[in-house]
DNA sequence: GACTGGCACTCGAAACTCGGGAGTGCCAAC
DNA sequence: GTTGGCACTCCCGAGTTTCGAGTGCCAGTC
């Protein structure tokens, strides 16, 4: 008895496989028929219409309209990503070239954008990449220089290579010795601290300064401190947009809102959001986005960085009816040979 | 008999005019009628008919199929531009609405930042700049850091506020004296000259050093060499790109193209290239694009920066049919108020 | 009881038809 | 040079028809 159940289950498992596979590729309603025609599933397409309807209760799978095919649902994609396919590893040239796109940055800036280049390339989809986060790494250094008499520039050097600028202006004219002052004992104070803990040291920094100067002093210690914090963690890049053209036909309602959610980095990161561990891939799934914008739009991120806490986290946006396993495998490994260019920093 | 012709042409000049304006308006093809019944021209349809023809027979519009309206053609709006047109100035309450909005930029890339996001909303179109010519500043400060032993970050700042940053891998492990001795006597050769002077200046530095220590120290003058040409004039910020659901339906012959366009930096900064004249502005229409994937798109760009010398472009890319006047005024509002924000400086 | 072949039914997509109307070019008249 | 009149063109949209892929249901088979 059990066994008898249990073959109809995977039988059905089966053929909602076949129906996502099918409707990937050809992006048309998939009908019983094809689908026995196409995949050896060894039964008549009357039996798959019945599992089908079966699926279709359950709610995996429906009918753009009476008589057409069945499309997945959200909640069938969901089933297919956690239980019906596995991630498709890349093959040994993809891989190879991967790693020649990646070598040969510069600085960290060209590492993320050669980064969003390649996943887009890769995934033929609009890739994301967030610059490493601000709060998981050290002060490198730190370099005040007076632009004009009243106006400074503030440069923070991140352990990941990262460069972050601020002007300040002051009411007075600043006095040179003060800022080389203020220089090395900044450096002093905050070199090789974690971020996180750099905001308290700030604090002790502005005392040891005469009271007159104070003003000028907190001036700075405010810019850094937002240098150290939120601003510093927004930063996103963004590519491959010419292949929203593959989304179909609505365009109005399938491409405007993705433009335009590309455009609200505070959306992306929302997106980004959670994808944070390197060792899994995060996928979310039509309206199990945090935007309505992205109701027929999946997302697959994850972590990138040091094994043990990510640094930041890239992934792709794309239609619903993606190819999960080839678009997870290759944002895994974007994402491993990223962390690993890093890593040698 | 002079008298005669002048008044002719200058009536199809009119007819071609409100042919532009309409068609920009609807975006469908103009017929001899609509446009008596719009535009208050003093004479019959079938005289508007008389000039549509001779119109047509010297290029400026052309018909989509027989027995429809005009459209104008690339020459069409072309004469429009530079002779039936003034360019719009913007209200008062956009120019309060621009200032305000760049006002409270933090750094450089956040003046560039507002600026394509400013420009992309008051045109509704496709906005470009780029980032301020590193070529016409001058060196503010070089700075040098050893990340790991054989790893150091060089960071160039410039008289613009924009921080440049390469990273130079060494042989050997580098001497920490070496590195402030380095770092003291760049400073010194450099700092407050042009970015093309300082490239000469680079090599008398190396031959200040003992043999021992040139391979270092020519590493990182080939890496400051880079920074300080080709490379950073290259960076360029775009936004708006949701505007492009307004091109039309023909999604993949009009939108695919541009969308692909927007990626290439360098095909952007070929279409910026000669706008580097803050003072006027250039405009190009359909065909006159070296690109040709840009064809059905105009591009209205140019410079800022201080009034003497530019110090780099902005623009907008949007459809043939765009609302030229109102465009080209925004576009000129923009790059004044950007203009004033980095004279500030 | 699970699977299958057969069958009537549904309904969207594509092809087709067709009239309306906006637009044109030409011409004779003013 | 301008205008009203007129015959002609041809796109567009609405309505119609056909076609076929697909469905659900049912009776029959193993």
């Amino acid at each position: 008895m059990r066994g008898v159940v249990r073959v109809l289950d995977e039988r059905k498992l089966d053929v909602l496989r076949a129906i996502v596979e099918d409707y990937v590729a050809t992006h048309e309603p998939v009908g019983s028929k094809t689908l026995v025609d196409r995949h050896n599933l060894g039964v008549s397409p009357a039996t798959v219409r019945n599992d089908m309807a079966a699926l279709e209760e359950e709610g995996y799978i429906t009918q753009p309209h009476t008589s057409a095919g069945r499309i997945p649902t959200d909640a069938g994609y969901r089933l297919f990503v956690d239980k019906l396919s596995t991630v498709k590893s890349l093959s040994a040239a993809e891989k190879k070239a991967i790693s020649s796109f990646l070598v040969g940055a510069v600085d960290l800036d060209d590492v993320v954008r050669r980064t969003v280049r390649l996943l887009a390339q890769i995934t033929r989809q609009v890739a994301i990449v967030q610059y490493p986060t601000l709060s998981r790494s050290s002060v490198r250094h730190i370099e005040v220089v007076t632009m004009t008499p009243r106006r400074l520039l503030l440069v923070l050097i991140t352990s990941t290579g990262r460069v972050e600028q601020r002007i300040v202006e002051t009411h007075e004219d600043v006095d040179e010795q003060l800022i080389a002052d203020l220089r090395s004992r900044l450096n002093t104070a905050l070199t090789g601290q974690r971020l996180t803990d750099a905001a308290t040291s700030l604090a002790s920094v502005t005392e040891t300064f005469a009271p007159a100067d104070r003003s000028l002093v907190a001036a700075v210690v405010t810019s850094l401190l937002e240098a150290f914090t939120v601003e510093g963690e927004q930063r996103i890049a963004v590519g491959g947009a010419a292949n929203l053209t593959r989304y179909g036909d609505d365009f109005e309602r399938n491409v405007k809102p993705v433009l335009e959610a590309l455009e609200e980095h505070v959306i992306l990161l929302k997106l980004l959001g959670e994808a944070t561990n390197p060792q899994t891939l995060t996928v979310r799934i039509g309206h199990e986005n945090p935007y309505e914008g992205l109701a027929t739009t999946s997302v697959v991120a994850t972590g990138y960085g040091s094994k043990s806490e990510a640094l930041a986290t890239l992934g792709i946006v794309g239609p619903t009816h993606m190819d999960y396993p080839s678009t997870m495998g290759a944002v895994r490994a974007v994402a491993r040979y990223v962390s690993q260019i890093l890593a040698d920093s």
